[in-house]
RNA sequence: CGCGGGGUGGAGCAGUCUGGUAGCUCGUUGGGCUCAUAACCCAAAGGUCGCAGGUUCAAAUCCUGCCCCCGCAACCA
């Protein structure tokens, strides 16, 4: 028995999960479900990442420990998994002490036994507000190009890793296995990296606390992806009391039956591919087999309508169809490795499509008919020798084929043509007619059992995709099955039991009339928000259901009760955050004018930025503003607009800037909207 | 010359690595069925596979050049 150690990324708790999260996590699931039915011993690991700035800033806002805005935010990750159905065994923070950290100082200690580490010097002017490093030239003046005051100089010591001794034999090892990244196109985009040069990396980190101290240097902590990535094998116990998880699952040598197998999105890869495997390297610690790589959700290409209303979250999806109608959709939708749009409307079709037309369907008819002649049992004869069980066989072949390769889609594909084949199997032999001429033959049943067994296996195949459908089904098959028993024996033709109970249900997924949904989300009026909507929130039981007459909730969902997770556990993001108040001397320090555009022209090589010739009174003066994207040069030219008339000049794009056009960032897209006065007042007049 | 993804019937996408009848879902049209969730089944229409060259007996697929779209990075003072 193989032995297969599977993980996600672990999530970083100051982010609100979304869409992407959603389809790592689905995936992984799928995958692990796939791998204890083919008979492997396997160990699934999500969890999350909890060090860092950005959770130490919120902490601080909210005058309470960073810990305590994890322990809140965890809670929301392992709700959603819970309420996904996801079949983690092991969930690990990298705050935690006892598990994590002994991994973390393990593999340091061994990192810095090989001589990898080395400490260096930075110094440099620290400017504070920009929280960066500027180089003697970028400043203007001796001040911050941004603040305009004058920065610290800093001398800081970092720990640095040598990554850059690794070249080679990274490069070694992606030759000798080429199947390290998949999907290939990502395997090349590493190697090509690696080969244009690699450079120590800053492991050490003295401006953030809330971290792992690094061990022998008081007052830094260790570098987030140093602290993260070793999750997934102090989670096994590495370096810690007890690692036997870890001699079972990680991998030791070529040949081993262990494999471990990194999932994650494509923005992460340098760290899987480059920056892991180099540190185990280094800690003399075998790699993992594999780093699976998968695309990013976009959202609908067209702009969502505000006015039209088609801005549908996925919670209310969630909501309206069920937890494993977006899983569904999730591995069937996507082309493994590709970026994929989210789209409600492609939701609702293949929705109907696949779930009810086609499963639900099927099903119910078979079933019922069933049910009809048999006296509300399963038929008492078997056929072995037919054309769903033909279907059925090269179904079974290619959804294994498909989640070895991890094309899931395609093992979704192979559900839907076997659904396909034993709906036209069920019109060919028109039963309906059968036991209305002959009655209720040996041969009604053999027609019956074929349909039905082919529906037992493709719940089956649909296991690991839709656990809590595929039970549904077996149950409504008469079959006595849990998804998670199940292994390759009951891939066989034949278990469906004869002269059993057929219990009669509601349609398992209820048709969708997609005008009606739409308009019933447009009648709820929903909030119209524009930025939140395209991180996609999926936000648990915040939505109000669904109109019955929209869609009753798919019976899966009612055979599962789950916990709906607390409201508003997921909400919308915080509207602005108070902005400190200042003086009205503060203010008076800025000055504005108003400033006519004699001349613009956009940036070379730049999107957003826009070159203008601006008079402010006699003054005439060089003004670069990141505005094209929302204005020509001819809609600027004549403009009577407003400058911070006052401000430090800075370079952008090598052009030096002397002032600062006043533009509304709206909301969402960010596009700038420009402040305008009347032409008639006179260029150079103060605004205050 | 910054990095990357993409251009395939009306829409959305597979197929390209490993050349050999261009496939899927939705939509459209016609027919069928009435067991089933106004579902389902069959058939048809619809594609110069971005453009131009090249290799080959054979190119969506390999090579070269070009065009267009979209992300990311830099830049939004």
């Amino acid at each position: 028995m193989a032995r297969r150690y599977l993980t996600t990324p672990i999530y970083y708790v100051n982010d609100r999960p979304h869409i992407g999260h959603l389809y790592t996590t689905v995936i992984a699931d799928a995958l692990a479900r796939f791998d204890r039915l083919a008979g492997h011993d396997v160990r699934f690991l999500t969890g999350t990442d909890e060090h860092g700035q950005k959770l130490e800033k919120v902490a601080q806002a909210e005058g309470i420990r960073p810990i305590d805005v994890a322990d809140k935010h965890v809670k929301t990750f392992q709700e959603l998994w819970e309420r996904f159905g996801i079949s983690h065994d092991d969930f690990i923070r990298t705050s935690d002490q006892a598990r994590h950290y002994p991994g973390v100082a393990e593999i340091i200690r061994r990192i810095a036994a090989a001589g990898d580490f080395e400490t260096a010097r930075h110094e440099g002017w620290y400017c504070v507000g920009c929280e960066a490093f500027y180089p003697e030239k970028d400043l203007v003046e001796g001040n911050c190009p941004v603040h305009g005051y004058k920065p610290e100089w800093q001398s800081e010591e970092n720990v640095f890793f040598r990554l850059d001794r690794y070249q080679d034999r990274l490069l070694e090892h992606y030759r000798s296995h080429p199947g390290f990244v998949f999907p290939q196109t990502r395997m090349n985009e590493v190697t090509s990296f690696v080969e244009g040069g690699l450079k120590p990396l800053s492991v050490s980190r003295s401006t953030v606390s809330w971290g792992i101290p690094f061990p022998g240097h008081p007052g830094h902590v260790v570098y987030v992806w140093l602290d993260a990535l070793t999750n997934y094998i102090s989670a096994l116990g590495f370096g810690g009391r007890d690692d036997t998880a870890f001699q079972n699952f990680w991998p030791t040598a070529e040949g081993d039956d262990r494999e471990a197998v990194h999932l994650i999105g494509k923005d992460i890869l340098r760290f899987h591919a480059i920056y892991w495997p180099a540190f185990l390297m280094s800690a003399g610690v075998p790699l993992p087999s594999r780093v699976v790589t998968h695309g990013w959700w976009l959202r609908d290409q067209k702009k969502m309508s505000k006015s039209v209303g088609n801005v549908v979250r996925p919670d209310e999806l969630v909501e309206s169809f069920g937890v494993d109608a977006l899983r569904w959709h999730l591995v069937a939708e996507m082309t493994f490795g590709q970026d994929a749009n989210f789209s409600d409307e492609a939701f609702l079709a293949r929705y109907n499509a696949d779930l009810a037309n086609g499963l639900g369907n099927t099903l119910s008819r078979a079933v019922r008919m069933a049910a009809d002649a048999f006296g509300g049992k399963t038929p008492f004869e078997r056929c072995d020798d037919n054309d769903v069980q033909r279907a059925a066989q090269t179904a079974v072949a290619s959804w294994r084929t498909a989640f070895e390769g991890f094309r899931f889609n395609e093992a979704a594909d192979a559900i839907r043509v076997l659904v396909t084949a034993i709906d036209g199997y069920i019109a060919s032999h028109e039963p309906w007619r059968m036991v209305k001429t002959d009655g209720v033959t040996p041969a009604l049943a053999r027609i019956h059992f074929a349909a039905l067994e082919g529906l037992r296996l493709a719940a089956c195949l649909l296991s690991p995709i839709a656990p809590r459908t595929a039970e549904e089904i077996f149950r409504r098959l008469g079959v006595l099955q849990s998804a998670s028993s199940l292994r390759l024996a009951d891939l066989a033709w034949g278990a469906l039991p004869l002269d059993t109970p057929l219990p009669l249900s509601t349609p398992l997924f209820p048709r969708a009339d997609p005008k009606v949904y739409f308009e019933s989300r447009k009648a709820l009026g929903k909030p119209l928000e524009g930025a939140e909507t395209v991180s996609d929130p999926i936000s648990t039981g915040a939505a109000p259901a669904a109109p019955a007459s929209v869609s009753a909730k798919p019976v899966e969902a009612a055979a599962t009760p789950v916990t709906p997770a607390a409201p508003g556990t997921l909400a919308a993001p915080p509207v602005a955050p108070d902005a400190p108040k200042i003086s009205i001397e503060d203010f008076m320090k800025v000055d504005l004018r108003v400033g006519e555009v004699l001349t613009a022209e956009r940036v070379e090589k730049s999107k957003k930025l826009m070159k203008m010739s601006i008079r402010i009174g006699e003054d005439v003066r060089t003004v670069v503003g990141g505005i094209a994207t929302a204005y020509t040069p001819e809609q600027l030219v004549g403009r009577h607009i407003v400058v911070v008339a006052n401000l430090a000049p800075a370079k952008l794009m090598g052009i030096e800037s002397n002032g600062m056009v006043l533009a509304a960032s709206l909301p969402g897209t960010g596009e700038p909207s420009l402040l305008s006065v009347d032409p008639s007042v006179p260029s150079g007049t103060k605004v205050k």
